[in-house]
DNA sequence: GTGAAAGCGCTAACAC
DNA sequence: GTGTTAGCGCTTTCAC
């Protein structure tokens, strides 16, 4: 590395477009030009102006280059929490695609509470993030007033409703769980149970649990037991409990990280899975299947998601347009903590 | 909601200062006073003023406003990985510490690519992050001249090596690992291997390795096998198998999801954990206590990790000083996969 | 207390 | 092709 503070910018702080152009003997203009790239500058100055950036170590100042030009190459996510496996692997994904295209990423974690997020939202919208992601479809109406008024473009993830009027990127949970159920009940369990993610200002959890009830309706079944857990091994091995002195046959999960949870107190329960009971998840996390026994899972498509949701913001910005939804298919996977009795 | 677009601001764009002036006939200074709390305006004009924002809707451009007072009120956070548990959960203590102070975040991931990290380092001080987050001491020269050059605050998490020149906040990886093999060495284990992490350019990877080798040395043992594999259960599994042929009666993992494969690997080998093979882990991911058997591991401060580096930033730029390091602790957490020989 | 004016570092017309 | 001139939306002296 050659020394940095050479001559020019005697001065404090930071070297500036100007600095440049002084030294290079051009206008900050022509720098500008050089920096963005337009073919309008002749070769000779070109270099000359590179040389001078490269002697005096300059670095563009993004926020002012946004200022000016009212875009900001910024995207900005909100999710209830990192975590969690499938929000870390979507926001993954999504800050990836976000960055092949020349976005950077604001991200902020509400903790799954409405006031936060709506807090959040408007602190985006400040930022002047050009693209918004959200999760779910359930929020303040002051979230939504911020979003309209502001003209915030914005995607839905994992979620897709088309009756939702705002722009899904995801699945549909509830239709989801119906292949889930109908493999249930075809391998003939019938004392079927669900242990739920926690409901309350979660759209999703609320959908995988309508979905099984539906479902199970149209089999002319009903819940044998339910209750809700919040998200961990932990506190599921207790709220399994009550379910399993239910003398339930099959558990479903609101997802894996539950069934984890449930896998362990059955068997210490000395119940052997899946002769006993059955037991799924979803999600379908890394580790599903290298349980013991695996489970049998619906797989969710994070990494799909985080990325397609990215491109839908980008391509709507792109064409100055609005975004547009995507549904997004899960797939069920039968391992064998399910079988055919 | 009442309607927005009222009178003023005939013009296309969003509201501006400019217009809740106009709107409140006041100058845009005052504005600014009343949107900063200044106690230097008369509370009768501050309500004025604080009806013409909400009659018009008004947000104010952060961007705008980072650039007149030459702060961003932003962190930036560097990271190879978001699927990554422990990563994923550093962020969310790192997000949250940032913005309970009034600074959002600007994150990215660099795929463990040194080249990739220099970049968005770059990038970083492009967009005038205040502080940034790194993972680890090694990185390209060309990413230290530029963290130099352009004196940006900043702290390298998930480790502590007081020699590394730069300020760490995280725990001695190598000496993590000396509880971890006194403990091993103890229960009587002698033939012990290493399933290890990709060590290239993870410092991380290196300094457990090197931990290990040098304990072992100091009990007057050395390696009986080692390997490398990525990170997932499924390598994992298919990398220990040579080590599992090599008669080891004990193997040491790079962290808990490598010992994840190993056990699943172990156990399809008919072997009992502990009594046949001793298997430990390093990190404590939630999951590791509900294994069956329970895995022995090196607890990581995961969390405590994110927020003791956003204070450290957040202190130092408050204080207009150089930003200071801070150790961790991890602690060794006996469980199942090992036994008293 | 409040307003006028001069920037923050950059881009974008518009001349030349 | 290149320079000049206005801003982008905000904060901050400095007068009054």
């Amino acid at each position: 590395m050659t020394d940095k503070r050479d001559n020019a910018n005697s001065g404090t702080g930071p070297v500036t477009q100007a600095d440049v152009a002084r030294f290079a003997n051009v206008s900050t203009a022509t720098v500008s030009r050089v920096l963005n790239g337009s073919s309008l500058v002749r070769p000779k100055v070109r270099e000359t102006v590179e040389q001078a950036i490269a002697q005096l170590g300059y670095v563009p100042n993004e926020g002012a280059r946004a200022l000016a030009r009212r875009r900001s190459n910024t995207l900005g996510a909100i999710i209830p929490t990192l975590n969690n496996a499938m929000f870390a692997a979507g926001m993954n994904a999504f800050e990836e695609e976000a960055r092949q295209n020349g976005y950077g990423l604001f991200i902020s974690v509400s903790n799954y509470d409405a006031a936060q997020e709506s807090f959040l939202i408007r602190q985006m919208i400040e930022r002047g993030v050009e693209g918004l992601l959200l999760v779910g479809n359930t929020r303040m109406d002051e979230a939504r007033d911020l979003l309209q008024q502001s003209a915030m473009r914005h995607v839905c993830a994992w979620a897709y409703d088309p009756a939702a009027g705002a722009p899904n990127v995801g699945f549909d949970n509830a239709k989801a769980m119906y292949d889930l159920v109908d493999h249930v009940v075809d391998c003939g369990y019938r004392k079927i149970a669900m242990l739920a993610a926690m409901q309350a200002g979660n759209d999703r959890a609320q959908q995988r649990v309508q979905g099984v009830r539906a479902r199970l309706a149209h089999h002319g079944l009903k819940l044998h037991a339910f209750a809700e857990t919040r998200y961990s091994v932990q506190w599921a091995k207790k709220a399994v409990v009550r379910i399993l002195s239910s003398g339930a046959d099959a558990i479903i999960c609101g997802n894996d990280v539950i069934a984890y949870g449930v896998l362990s107190s059955v068997k210490a329960k000395a119940l052997t899975v899946p002769r006993d009971i059955a037991v799924v998840g979803f999600d379908d996390l890394p580790l599903s299947a290298d349980l013991d026994p695996a489970l049998t899972t619906v797989r969710v498509p994070a990494h799909q998601m985080g990325q397609r949701a990215a491109l839908e913001l980008l391509n709507a910005i792109e064409e100055d347009r609005d975004v547009r939804g995507y549904q997004l298919e899960t797939h069920l996977v039968i391992r064998d903590s399910t079988m055919q009795l």
